[in-house]
DNA sequence: GAGCGATGTCATGGT
DNA sequence: AAACCATGACATCGC
C-alpha cells in the first residue's frame, strides 16, 4: 500500500467521494467525533470544500498543498458545488450514518502512473492534502428525511411498471412495479394472474440483468457491513465492488432492508437478513461473472435508459431517449460502469472516454449525471426497446426472496381484503405524518371496529339490562362475580370493553350474556336466580312432582298471585326443590358458604336424609354451574384474545412491510447516489497527461484507513475475489 | 320442526 | 380423603 501511495502523490488533482452506506444505528456525530477525525475535519470543515485544484494543471502542486484559491478551476468549482449538493441531498435518505466525502488529492509530478503499469495503483490519500468538499448540514437532515419519505411513499403507490413507452421519474424512484405495492390496484385488477406474471417477469428480468452487479454490490456490502459506512475496512475493498452496479431487485431489497434500519425500532432480524443475503450473493456471484457482462453490456440497446458509459461501440444509442431520460433521473447513471466486466469492455478510445471528460460537460451530465435509472429497475423488455440480442436472462438467485416478498405483499393484500383493511387509505394516512404505521392502520381499520365495538358495548349493555329486567341479578354480573368468580378475566374483559379495540359484537354480546349471576345478589332474590331454563333431567321424580307442579288454580289468582307465579317461574329447579323439601335456608347459602360454615349451618337443623341429599346436590350443582360459567367465560376470553392477537400481528405485519419498502427504497436511492458520485469522481480523474483513466483499467477502491485508492482493475478484481472467497471459506 | 345459542348438569380428572 | 375446581359432553330451553 505504501508503494501505491507513492504513486498517488503524483500530480493530478483528484477528487474522491467516500460514501458510507448502510450504517445501522450509527450516530453521525459519534462517527464524526470519535471514529474518523479526519473525516470529521473534512466534513465539518469550513468552505474549504469548494477549494479545488485544477484538473488540468496537475503538476504545479505538491501533494495537493499550496493550492491557491485563484487557481481554482471554475468548472471544477461548480462541479464541487454540485457534488456537495448531492452529498447533502443524501441526507434525505434516512440513513443518518451516510457520509459522502470528496477528497482532493494531488499527485506527485514525478510519478509516472499509467495504465501501462497494471501492478501499480494511484492512491488517493486522505491525508493532509485533502480538501473539504462536503459541508454537512445536519440541521436540515431530519426534516428532509421526513419529507423525502413522504414523497417516497407517494411514489410507492403511484408507480406503474411501464410496459412500454418512456419511463417516469416515479418509475425510477420506485424501481419496482406498482403491482408489487399498490394494493388497491391489485384488488381492482381483473387479470391478476397476468399482472402478477408480468410483474414477476419484469422483476425477474431485472434481477437477472443486474444479477452480477447486485451480487457484487451486496456481497461487498454484506462483507463490509457497518465498517463500510464509517470506518473503511482494514483490508482494501474495491470501491468498484462496493458501488452497486445497478439497483437491486425487490427480492434483493428484502435482504438489504435491514442494514438501512436507522429508526429506533428495528423489527427485522438484521443478522438473519444479512446471512440470507450473503448466501444468495455467493450463489449469484458464481453466475454473474460469466453472463452478467454480456447482459449488462447489451442492456443499453434494450434499455433506453442507456448505460451510456459502458456502451459497446456497436451498441446503438437512442440519444433522444437518453437525453430525455437524463432529464428525468437526476441522480441516475449507468450502474454498469461499476461492473468490472462492463468496464473492461472495449470503450471507444480508452484514452478519450468522452463521457468522463469534464470539458464535455453536456455529455457527462446527460449520460451519467442524469441518466435515467429506470433501466436499473426494469428489464429492457419492459422499456419498450428490449434488445432481442441480449443473452438469456440470468438465473435469478433472488427469485426466492422475490417470491417471498411478493407473497408478503399479496398476503397482506389478502388480509386487507378479508378484513376490510384498506391499504390505500392506510398508506394515505401514513403519508401524512403518522410515522407509526400501526396506528395508521388502526385508524383505517378501527373506525368500523370501534364503532361496532361501541355499538357492541351499548348493545351489550342493553342486552345486559334486558337480561336484568328479567333477572335483576344479571345486571351486576359484570362487576361482581361472586366468591368463585373469574376475576382476572373480568378485568381483561373490562379492559377490552374500555378499549373498544375488538369489534366482535356477536362474541361480545355473547360474553355479556354469559356473565354469570352474582351469588351474593342472588341471595337477595333467590327466586330470581334463573330466568327460564328448566333443566329437569336428573331430577328426582318425587321432587319434580312436589316442587315443579304448582296447582293449576294458582294461575287464576290476583295480581299478587300472578306475580308470585311469575317469580315462581323464575325459580330454578333447585330452588323449587329446596322449597318443596322445605329447606330452611337459601340456596345461595347452600352454594356459597364455606364448608365449615355450611356444615355448621347443617348442624343447626334437624334435616332428613332426603333434605341433606338435596342440599348437597344443590351445593354441588350450584358450584358446578358457576364453574361452568367461569370455564365458558375463560374460553371465550381466550378466543377473543387470540383474535386480538391476530389483529395485532396483522397490523404489525403490515407495518413491517411498509417499513421494509421504505428502507429498500432508501437503500436503492443511496446506491444510486453512490454510483453517480463514483462516476463523477472517476470521470474527473486525469493522469499526468490530462487524460481520463479508463474504467476498464482502473477502479476506485476504499482503503482501510479511510482513503481511496485508484488502483488497476486487475488488482481490484483480485481483491474482490479474495473478498468473495472469505465468507465462503468461513462458512465452510 | 330443525337449527342454534345459552345455560345447566353430570362425569371426570386435577389440585 | 374431602372439597373444590376445570372442562368435555350432554340435555334442555328459548328463539
Amino acid at each position: 500500500m505504501l508503494s501505491l501511495k507513492k504513486y498517488l502523490t503524483e500530480g493530478l488533482l483528484q477528487f474522491t467521494i467516500l460514501l458510507s452506506l448502510i450504517g445501522v444505528r450509527v450516530d453521525v456525530d459519534t462517527y464524526l467525533t470519535s471514529q474518523l477525525p479526519p473525516l470529521r475535519e473534512i466534513i465539518l470543515g469550513p468552505s474549504s470544500a469548494y477549494t479545488q485544484t485544477q484538473f488540468h494543471n496537475l503538476r504545479n502542486t505538491l501533494d495537493g498543498y499550496g493550492i491557491h484559491p485563484k487557481s481554482i478551476d471554475l468548472d471544477n468549482y461548480f462541479t464541487a458545488r454540485r457534488l456537495l449538493s448531492q452529498v447533502r441531498a443524501l441526507d434525505r435518505f434516512q440513513v443518518p450514518t451516510t457520509e459522502v466525502n470528496a477528497w482532493l488529492v494531488h499527485r506527485d509530478p514525478e510519478g509516472s502512473v499509467s495504465g501501462s503499469q497494471p501492478n501499480s495503483g494511484l492512491a488517493l490519500e486522505s491525508s493532509s492534502g485533502l480538501q473539504d468538499v462536503t459541508g454537512p448540514d445536519n440541521g436540515v437532515r431530519e426534516s428532509e428525511t421526513e419529507q423525502g419519505f413522504s414523497e417516497d411513499l407517494e411514489d410507492l403507490g403511484a408507480v406503474a411498471p411501464p410496459v412500454s413507452g418512456d419511463l417516469t421519474k416515479e418509475d425510477i424512484d420506485l424501481g419496482a412495479g406498482r403491482e408489487v405495492f399498490d394494493y388497491s390496484h391489485r384488488q381492482k385488477e381483473q387479470d391478476v394472474d397476468k399482472e402478477l406474471r408480468d410483474g414477476g417477469e419484469q422483476e425477474d428480468t431485472w434481477a437477472g440483468e443486474g444479477a452480477e452487479a447486485l451480487a457484487r454490490d451486496l456481497l461487498v456490502d454484506g462483507e463490509t457491513g457497518e465498517s463500510f459506512t464509517a470506518q473503511f475496512p482494514a483490508d482494501v475493498a474495491s470501491i468498484t465492488e462496493a458501488v452497486p452496479s445497478e439497483s437491486e431487485s425487490p427480492a434483493l431489497q428484502n435482504s438489504l432492508l435491514s442494514p438501512l434500519l436507522t429508526g429506533t425500532e428495528s423489527p427485522f432480524d438484521l443478522e438473519q437478513q444479512w446471512q440470507d443475503l450473503m448466501s444468495i450473493m455467493e450463489m449469484q456471484a458464481m453466475e454473474v461473472n460469466t453472463s452478467a457482462s454480456e447482459i449488462l453490456y447489451n442492456a443499453p440497446s434494450g434499455d433506453p435508459l442507456g448505460t451510456n458509459y459502458s456502451l459497446a461501440p456497436n451498441t446503438p444509442i437512442n440519444q433522444n431517449v437518453s437525453l430525455h431520460q437524463a432529464s428525468l433521473g437526476g441522480c441516475g447513471q449507468d450502474f454498469s460502469l461499476f461492473s468490472p466486466e462492463v468496464e473492461s469492455l472495449p470503450v471507444a478510445g480508452s484514452s478519450t472516454l468522452l463521457p468522463l471528460v469534464p470539458s464535455n460537460s453536456t455529455s457527462l451530465n446527460s449520460t451519467f449525471g442524469s441518466t435515467n435509472l429506470a433501466g436499473l429497475f426494469f428489464p429492457p423488455q419492459l422499456n419498450g426497446t428490449a434488445n432481442d440480442t441480449a443473452g438469456p436472462e440470468l438465473p435469478d438467485p433472488l427469485g426466492g426472496l422475490l417470491d417471498e416478498a411478493m407473497l408478503d405483499e399479496i398476503s397482506l393484500m389478502d388480509l386487507a381484503i378479508e378484513e376490510g383493511f384498506n391499504p390505500v387509505q392506510a398508506s394515505q394516512l401514513e403519508e401524512e405524518f403518522d410515522s407509526d404505521s400501526g396506528l395508521s392502520l388502526d385508524s383505517s381499520h378501527s373506525p368500523s371496529s370501534l364503532s361496532s365495538s361501541e355499538g357492541s358495548s351499548s348493545s351489550s349493555s342493553s342486552s345486559s339490562s334486558s337480561s336484568s329486567s328479567a333477572s335483576s341479578s344479571a345486571s351486576s354480573s359484570f362487576s361482581e362475580e361472586g366468591a368463585v368468580g373469574y376475576s382476572s378475566d373480568s378485568e381483561t374483559l373490562d379492559l377490552e370493553e374500555s378499549e373498544g379495540a375488538v369489534g366482535y359484537q356477536p362474541e361480545y354480546s355473547k360474553f355479556c350474556r354469559m356473565s354469570y349471576q352474582d351469588p351474593s345478589q342472588l341471595s337477595c332474590l333467590p327466586y330470581l336466580e334463573h330466568v327460564g331454563h328448566n333443566h329437569t333431567y336428573n331430577m328426582a321424580p318425587s321432587a319434580l312432582d312436589s316442587a315443579d307442579l304448582p296447582p293449576p288454580s294458582t294461575l287464576k289468582k290476583g295480581s299478587k298471585e300472578k306475580q308470585a307465579d311469575f317469580l315462581d317461574k323464575q325459580m330454578s329447579r333447585d330452588e323449587h326443590r329446596a322449597r318443596a323439601m322445605k329447606i330452611p335456608f337459601t340456596n345461595d347459602k347452600i352454594i356459597n358458604l364455606p364448608v365449615e360454615e355450611f356444615n355448621q349451618l347443617l348442624s343447626k337443623y334437624q334435616l332428613s336424609e332426603a333434605q341433606l341429599s338435596l342440599i348437597r346436590d344443590i351445593r354441588r350443582r350450584g358450584k358446578n354451574k358457576m364453574a361452568a360459567q367461569n370455564c365458558r367465560k375463560r374460553k371465550l376470553d381466550t378466543i377473543l384474545n387470540l383474535e386480538r392477537d391476530v389483529e395485532d400481528l396483522q397490523r404489525d405485519k403490515a407495518r413491517l412491510l411498509r417499513e421494509k419498502v421504505e428502507f429498500l427504497r432508501s437503500l436503492r436511492q443511496m446506491k444510486q447516489k453512490v454510483q453517480s458520485l463514483y462516476q463523477e469522481v472517476f470521470g474527473r480523474l486525469r493522469d499526468e497527461n490530462g487524460r481520463p483513466y479508463s474504467p476498464s483499467q482502473y477502479a476506485l477502491q476504499y482503503a482501510g484507513d479511510g482513503s481511496v485508492l485508484l488502483i488497476p482493475r486487475t488488482m481490484a478484481d483480485q481483491q474482490a475475489r479474495r473478498q468473495e472467497r472469505k465468507p465462503k471459506d468461513r462458512r465452510k
